[in-house]
DNA sequence: TCCGTGACGGTGG
DNA sequence: GCCACCGCCACGG
């Protein structure tokens, strides 16, 4: 259970992400206390039992916006139409429109 | 011990 | 604004 340590931080802070919010993946990594495990996070999003298992791992998204390329749910369109079923706005270039929905603890 | 790998991030062209 | 390269950290071969 030590790697699931880490993990089980990681989705503890990734449920507190209010719906119509979102959050990076180095942001997630720094509320954790480790800013540089930014990839670990993405690691363990792509562990996650998904938000049948209370972890909304389809609010986390990369720095820029960008969604992750091989989303376990069907895509990145799928995650988008998630997203956007709570609130996010997103921008013309596809990318969530950070400025207005970046979730601040 | 060195090399390769990855749902990342920042910088530079 | 998009693309490429480099740096980070932990882990497995």
């Amino acid at each position: 259970m030590d790697n699931e340590g880490f993990f089980q931080r990681a989705y503890g802070v990734v449920r507190l992400i209010p719906p119509g919010r979102v959050a990076t993946y180095g942001q997630v990594a720094r509320m954790m206390g480790e800013p540089r495990k930014a990839r670990y996070v993405g690691f363990a999003m792509h562990s996650s039992p998904g938000l049948s298992g209370g972890v909304p791992c389809h609010r986390v998204v990369f720095a820029d916006g960008s969604l992750a390329p091989g989303f376990a749910f069907g895509g990145p369109e799928e995650q988008r139409r998630m997203l956007e079923a709570e609130g996010v706005g997103f921008l013309a270039s596809g990318k969530v429109d950070m400025r207005r929905f970046e979730w601040e603890a």
